[in-house]
RNA sequence: GCGAUCGUAGCUCAGUUGGUUAGAGCGCCGGUUUGUGGUACCGGAGGUCGGGGGUUCGAGACCCCUCGAUCGCCCCA
């Protein structure tokens, strides 16, 4: 006797209206990507260890302790994919997709990160992803947000605001790092453990902390508006009339970051608002959608300068917030009452079938309770087969026109 | 990586200060009843109490380790 095998520690296996709901997702997400037109795209599950390395950067957490890396038999590091946009950077690149620019193009699917696995958070997660690759143009911002807003509401969520910020060019950045780093540096004794040491490591992180000794410093901090060049100011302003003008609703958020290195200009989050049923939903797990503008990132894997938008957003989070999607009813159950009606359920299933309805059978344990248990089952119609008097009697139990539909079918 | 709570049938849970063959409801299977239908009754299968070690005459209950889940922190979708 040898043990069951367990699943792997933040793996899920998802299953009834569970995997309705991220269907549901998927299958909404789908739809209006086609009316914004972006292309679908697969890509590889994992890549060569360098495209993540260099893209996300050597010190951020995900590459330095959160992939799952390994050698394969050719000797060569891979790892599997963490996030969606620095493989389609990498196949932008590789494919000569640059012909195709400004490349709309969008993708589903797993994603892998060694984490703690906790509410809404899995070692292997799903996400949608959009990405708009060669365009600079803020109107490309505006595009992609109004499409993942509408991605959103057809979800049917509610209580979820746009937060947005700029991050300004790759110099504005810095002059506000180092600001901000002077700043928290006069009274580093004063900020929690965990700040203290994002001060050399990720000193923007400061300002989204949670710790109350780091929060009465932060709404006294630089603010990136002061270190924008004006091009970067003309450039945020532009993408913010533009969501004015696509109805998009936003708020500025200041403090707001990614926590990647690429990114640029535009960053945002689609959070719940506070007190809300979807912030109760999601526990501290708060973004359901996260993105922004990553010019730097097609040079840090050796590609001409080349500015680009995306967005993913985390399906099982979605999928929390979308409500209970059952599964639907079969339109038919056909019901073999006597065994010897066997092949007579096969045939009238065959036909139902081949007019479109959904239908199943049941023709397996005790001949009684065969009809007890199609009733409990729920189908919008059920077909009854049974022997009576030698004969085969043939009965349907339905609803209005659906009756009417399956005694024209299999009569 | 850190902290807290939890782990008993397929599911939801009982299980008294450690004390005989570990229980219930639902679900599943079978029988009877009803007989154009979601009834009722009876019976059955299914658990080495997450795993390993320890304390004890005796552990599902106590201790240690481990695995997993949940909720936070870090980080992040």
């Amino acid at each position: 006797m040898s043990k069951t095998p367990q699943a792997i520690r933040g793996t899920q296996d998802i299953f009834g209206p569970d995997a309705e709901a991220f269907a549901f997702v998927v299958e909404t997400f789908e739809r209006v990507r086609k009316l914004y037109r972006f292309r679908r795209v697969e890509m590889p599950v994992f890549e060569k260890t360098e495209v993540f390395a260099r893209s996300i950067g050597e010190t951020t957490d995900i590459v330095s302790k959160e992939m799952y890396s390994f050698e394969d038999r050719g000797g060569e590091s891979l790892t599997l994919r963490p996030e969606f946009t620095a493989g389609i950077a990498r196949a932008y690149l590789t494919n000569g997709w640059q012909q195709h620019a400004p490349l709309k193009v969008a993708t589903h699917g797993p994603l892998f990160r060694y984490e703690r696995p906790q509410k809404g958070r899995y070692r292997q997660f799903h996400q949608i992803d959009a990405e708009i690759i060669g365009a600079a143009e803020p109107q490309a911002d505006v595009e992609l947000l109004a499409m993942a807003d509408q991605v959103i509401r057809e979800l049917g969520i509610e209580g979820v605001t746009l937060h947005l910020n700029t991050l300004g060019d790759g110099d504005s950045r810095e002059a506000w790092r180092a600001a901000l780093v002077e700043y928290f540096g006069a009274v580093k004794g004063e900020l929690s453990e965990d700040s203290q040491e994002r001060l050399d490591k990720n000193p923007l992180r400061i300002l989204d902390s949670k710790d109350p000794r780091d929060r009465k410093f932060v709404a006294d901090a630089p603010k990136i508006d002061q270190f924008l060049s004006d091009d970067a100011r003309a450039f945020f302003g532009a993408v913010t009339s533009g969501l004015d003008a696509a109805g998009v609703k936003w708020t500025r958020a200041e403090s707001l970051v990614r926590g990647l290195d690429y990114y640029r200009h535009t960053a945002f989050e689609f959070i719940p608002d506070e007190g809300s049923a979807a912030a109760g939903a999601l526990g501290s797990q708060s973004t359901i959608l996260g993105g922004g503008r990553y010019d730097g990132l097609m040079e840090s894997l050796g590609g001409h300068p080349t500015p680009a938008v995306g967005w993913a957003a985390g399906i099982e989070r979605l999928a929390m917030l979308v409500g209970d999607k059952g599964e639907a009813p079969a339109d038919v159950i056909v019901v073999v009452e006597d065994d010897s009606l066997m092949a007579a359920g096969v045939t009238t299933l065959g036909k139902l079938r081949a007019a479109g309805l959904t239908a199943e059978m049941i023709a397996s344990g005790s001949p009684r309770k065969r009809f007890d248990k199609a009733v409990k089952v729920g189908a919008l119609s059920i077909v009854g087969l049974s022997v009576r008097d030698g004969e085969t009697n043939l009965r349907i139990k339905a609803e209005g026109d659906m009756a009417d539909r399956v005694e024209a079918i299999v009569r």
